[in-house]
DNA sequence: CACTTTCATTGATGTTCTTCGATGAATGTA
DNA sequence: TACATTCATCGAAGAACATCAATGAAAGTG
């Protein structure tokens, strides 16, 4: 009949009701979206290839560093760039891309990882 | 025809061989797999209930936090114990969950966002 | 041993994500 | 204007993921 423990106290039970997650749905979610930006590998090399560079890389010179299609490059960019971690710039008819340091430096441990190696 | 211009480097050319990424992709795949920990709503908000939590809590405790089911529960628990980001402790018939300080410390902005909430 | 409780695992389902080929938009050039 | 080049977007296919209900495993109790 799953007869709830309400308020047992003794010490070998659990389910004394503890601290709740003060971290809400909506801010959670937030911050997953940022992971998820970081949680594929296509895009830790992209952002390394483009912390590598001094200079900003066009679209065509990362394809070239990797077995995907054009295309998928272009998805990739676009999640970094929605997430900031990337900044994009037009010259003629290509697109030049480079990290956002301000952003990505929000994540030391990720810019180590990303940057130092 | 599709002619590739091989070296021409005026100024307003891309393609010059730029640094490769020196990030191998068996290593992006690891980095990857610690941010997908940490890509998904649930688990950011489990980690942050531990983390408020000075004691250990049992999955029957966290599981009343949220509007999922047990098995799910246990699922994330899989995923961040996989990933060190939590350790577990069996007392008796309850299963007692932590943080890993040492191992989200590594992810200082993740822990920023994910404790000091 | 029979029964309960806690938690993990399994199998299935719907969603999300990565990738591709094809196409479109923007820009430059003859 | 016609064509080429660069890159973004679209639609589809397959893989990976989150979730659930059901079941199994481990431990405690009578």
């Amino acid at each position: 009949m799953a007869r709830k423990r309400v308020s047992n106290f003794s010490d070998d039970t659990c389910c004394r009701t503890g601290t709740s997650p003060k971290l809400g749905a909506v801010r959670a979610r937030a911050y997953a979206g940022w992971f998820k930006a970081l949680a594929d590998p296509t895009r830790i090399r992209i952002l390394n290839l483009l912390a590598a560079n001094r200079n900003p890389v066009c679209v065509c010179d990362i394809v070239k560093h990797f077995p995907i299609g054009q295309p998928t490059i272009s998805h990739h960019l676009k999640i970094l760039r929605a997430t900031r971690f990337v900044l994009a710039e037009r010259r003629g008819t290509f697109m030049y891309y480079r990290v956002n340091l301000k952003c990505l430096g929000e994540f030391p441990h990720a810019a180590h990882l990303i940057m130092d190696v």
